[in-house]
DNA sequence: CATGTTGTTCTGTATTGTAGAACAGTATGC
DNA sequence: GCATACTGTTCTACAATACAGAACAACATG
């Protein structure tokens, strides 16, 4: 007897909905846009906003006047990557990464057809190439990142196209946007160990991805180097690649 | 005419309350567990549950059989951390803090009476005397942390109660537990620039704290470095606060 | 086999969420 | 200065719907 995940409270459903309203392009609305944006009675969105402030998880941005998600709601962050046993390994051996290549490294899981970014580390000395910030929750298509295209490439053959959105959005000219190009891509990446993001999601970014396994094989997310298209010349992409790859091993024999 | 936030969908602030039954101890829940715990019927629970369920925010364990919040909840963390706008200054200049004393750094701010870690940085050569992991969303009081003491230092002493919880409790032999005392340490804190916690919160752990500003003058927050109270000998913590007092100043000046 | 747990399903009732209209407050236009 | 067009907010009456309670299934445990 299997929990069928259904809608039983659908004033709960709806709130759920009013909260992914606010997003990192939109993280400050009102009531009105909600309430447009989704179709609802204003006096009813009011009613939730109103709960969620009770409660501490939305506040009004007193310069704007519109509303916002809180900062209490990182306290749910903490509960969830508190409990993720392999965190501490991947996080020490990403720094390491990030000190010896010179290169911010990131890691991320599999989550429907996107990945969401967990952790990412930086070179020890900063140079301003960078936006230092934490991607935690920062989701990405997994068809034209490295990242994805490291963990597609790990998956059966039959299992990808499940984990493809229905219409491969170009983001830039080299996107590839055919299921043919991508699986060509992915049977590459597959067999050389790493994937490569030649500006497909964000122009000037070159990224190089593998997977990452626990002891047991599971398949745990994937990990990449990211950085300026200049400061990753193709001469040097094996050589990241290989330091990939022996991180990746050295985590799957840690956990 | 300003939004009181009143409870105004009783079902959506109960399930916000199931929710927070979520915390890093007891990541993993049953149904009746919550029930209990809340003093609410087990169907009412059920219900809710499967919503989140349907919605993604909550999963099953497979290996247990219990609830747990899912991935999908860190979403709402990019929300929230990419909106804050010093971000990438504070955690550039904490990773510099981290490798230039060989220490580990953290970052939070005020949320009631607790400190809400946001960002924490690792020195460039990790050893193993750190579990790196992620804290943010974690709490700790503001009376027994020196990032909370810091904090409370620089706040006007009339708003200082306001911001303590009711009792006091000690968490080990050095806590300090009478309100009369913590006043003495927050004065000592304020005219010297920095705040120091002996192990008063966790056993064998020494911090030194200073508060954050913004370029207005602004109270964002407080900084501190921390670790093994074996690594940071007495004779140490003048140097540490200096460093820590000219980055906190640095912040300001480019925020 | 009995007892005590779980999680899950169902149903009738009354609680409560919600639509719609009305109001207030602010900005922009002419 | 008077409209117009937006906001967010309040109120109320009605019906949708959340919920209590009981019953059941699936496991344990003794």
């Amino acid at each position: 007897m299997e929990n069928t995940g259904e809608v039983k409270v659908k004033s709960l459903y709806k709130c759920l909905k009013i909260l992914e309203c606010f997003t990192a392009k939109t993280p400050d609305l009102g009531i009105t846009e909600i309430a447009k944006k989704l179709d609802l009675n204003k006096s009813n969105v009011f009613n939730m906003i109103s709960t969620l402030v009770a409660a501490g998880y939305v506040e009004k941005n007193p310069t704007t006047d519109h509303y916002r998600l809180s900062l209490k709601m990182l306290e749910f962050s903490y509960v969830i990557t508190s409990r993720i046993e392999y965190q501490a390994i991947v996080m020490q051996i990403m720094q390491r990464l990030s000190n010896e290549l010179n290169h911010a490294v990131l890691f991320g899981v599999m989550h429907g057809t996107q990945v969401l970014y967990l952790y990412n580390t930086y070179p020890k000395s900063i140079s301003n190439d960078y936006l230092v910030r934490s991607l935690m929750g920062e989701k990405a298509p997994l068809y034209c990142t490295s990242l994805g295209k490291a963990i597609l490439s790990a998956l059966p053959k039959e299992e990808v196209s499940a984990h493809l959105d229905d219409h491969l959005v170009p983001f830039t000219k080299t996107t590839l946007t055919s299921v043919e190009e991508l699986m060509r891509d992915l049977k590459l990446s597959a067999s050389r160990g790493f994937s490569v993001d030649n500006s497909e999601h964000e122009q000037g970014i070159r990224c190089i991805g593998v997977p990452v396994r626990a002891r047991d094989g599971r398949l745990i997310g994937g990990m990449c180097v990211s950085g300026p298209v200049q400061h990753i010349p193709d001469d040097d992409i094996e050589r990241l690649a290989r330091n990939l790859i022996s991180a990746s091993f050295e985590i799957r024999n840690r956990t």
